[in-house]
DNA sequence: TATAAGCACAACCATTTGGTTGCCCAAATA
DNA sequence: TATTTGGGCAACCAAATGGTTGTGCTTATA
């Protein structure tokens, strides 16, 4: 198995998909993060790291705090291969339509 | 561990969004699926089960062959789930905009 | 009918994942 | 200064992941 640290990989877990949603209302340290979580902070700390690999956040130290900030731009790749997945789709349908167009006569 | 059968899990291979990408352009069997990759038919037949456990294909029997579909649909959770992280974000920026608008007094 | 094609099932494997606990350190705070 | 508070590091764990090989079964095809 390869460790896989892409935007994917990053939204892939539930708990680590909460911690961008409340970062996305902006930057908190990690006692913060953990709050209403019920989890370890040490878990909470492993999924930072793994936010912080994959590019989705970045870490800042603050005195003994460390303040973490969601990239929400990272999320565009995600965008950008749903749209190319559904492009033929679309194609197809455009097909359908122009197939339903040419062969209808009535 | 427990195991996740969601759209976010099905994606987060690249593997398995090689195949759905290929599958958008049309149904294929595990035969037309493994072509190109280096990899065993097993893990195909393995990623196949994952991505239908995950509701991202369907897979219709037919003769011998097994027929997969894709279903690009389910990609609109993955984008709404985008969408809601970023909803705070994007009133931030009205927010950003507003202050500005507000103090500016040139 | 003999053979090839398409696939399922099972066993096995190394690595990753997601979590835990315990100990310890440095920076704020009472 | 004594004590919280925020967090790092390491060890450990069970389960999941992503892959392999081998065997065998059924459906097409030569």
């Amino acid at each position: 198995m390869i460790e896989r640290r892409d935007v994917f990989q990053a939204i892939a877990d539930p708990t680590r998909r909460m911690i961008i949603q409340k970062l996305s209302r902006g930057p908190l340290n990690l006692a913060g993060i953990g709050e209403d979580f019920g989890i370890s902070r040490q878990a909470i700390a492993k999924h930072i790291k793994v936010l912080n690999e994959c590019g989705m956040i970045s870490v800042t130290q603050k005195g003994r705090e460390q303040f973490c900030e969601a990239h929400l731009g990272k999320l565009d790749e995600v965008l950008s291969w749903v749209a190319e997945s559904r492009k033929v789709w679309n194609q197809r349908f455009d097909k359908l339509e122009k197939f339903l167009d040419d062969t209808s006569s009535e």
